[in-house]
DNA sequence: TCCCATGTTGCTAA
DNA sequence: GTTAGCAACATGGG
């Protein structure tokens, strides 16, 4: 479910409410996350975000990662008592209570992580055009499956690769290697324009997606294509279609992505 | 009943 | 080596 801006809305909110926090004790509730850790007792140092994946680095030279997948949550709870479905850990900080809530079980808590105290840059931050051409230079798959590697932008998923595709007017299907230098500067424009919009309107809720107050986002109001089948195109007035590319079901303005 | 799902991994085969 | 396709993970919604 949560893509870059989700996940970069959850670090912050994190930080507001944990940072220096000293973290009690953790329940376990779902046998697949791994044996409960000990680490009670640490404070928080910092809370980073590693592409889709939050990072709690505690003082003591501990770090948790947490992958939320599909349909992961992370929630805030400082009122307790209401029951909450699909509960597969509590982190009980002085202060309050960090929920883990997932129905299909397929986030993940690596309670060792070993990474650095910093995320991986974010994608396009750094990257020029021309490096983006030679990267893609040899690569044949549709430049949507491109975007989706996580190794080269890490964050970047379905909702918001397609979103910035139609924003610089390229057809998701076009293999990689045949993207022009001009579409590469118009692809890495508009991630950046997108991205930082969707961090500040808070992600994007399509269906299950909250921050980790329990609040809906913002961003989905914003979307041009995505879940958009049949819909007019904001551009061009043509009709969105849908396709599936390279598995994943993916929208698209056949008339002006080109 | 069937199809779909904002993610990732691992396998098979071309 | 690259890529496509699929299944798996497990559940809920339309």
């Amino acid at each position: 479910m949560p893509e870059l801006p989700e996940v970069e809305t959850l670090c912050r909110q994190l930080r507001q409410v944990i940072l220096g926090r000293r973290l009690l004790s953790v329940e376990v509730l779902d046998e697949r996350l791994g044996p409960p850790p000990a680490v009670a007792g640490l404070a928080v140092r910092q809370v980073v975000r590693r592409g889709k994946a939050v990072a709690l680095l505690f003082h003591g030279g501990v770090a948790w990662k947490i992958h939320l997948r599909m349909t992961g949550r992370l929630l805030w709870e400082t009122d307790y008592g209401l029951p909450v479905d699909h509960l597969r850990l509590i982190c009980h900080f002085d202060g309050g209570r960090l929920l883990l809530i997932d129905p299909r079980r397929f986030a993940t808590v690596d309670f060792d992580d070993e990474a650095g105290p910093s995320g991986p840059p974010d994608p396009f931050a750094a990257e020029d055009p021309a490096g983006l051409r030679r990267e893609a230079a040899r690569r044949r798959l549709p430049v949507k499956a491109f975007l989706l590697d996580q190794r080269l932008f890490p964050g970047i998923g379905n909702i918001y690769a397609g979103e910035i595709l139609f924003a610089a007017a390229v057809d998701p299907r076009r293999p990689a290697r045949d993207v022009t230098q001009e579409e590469w500067e118009r692809i890495a424009r508009a991630a950046r324009a997108i991205l930082r919009e969707a961090v500040r309107a808070r992600g994007t809720t399509v269906s299950d997606w909250r921050d980790l107050f329990g609040r809906p986002g913002e961003y989905q109001h914003r979307l041009k294509v995505y879940d958009r089948r049949g819909g007019p195109c904001p551009r061009c007035g043509g009709e969105i279609v849908r396709e599936k590319v390279c598995g994943r079901g993916s929208y698209h303005c056949p008339r002006c992505q080109r």
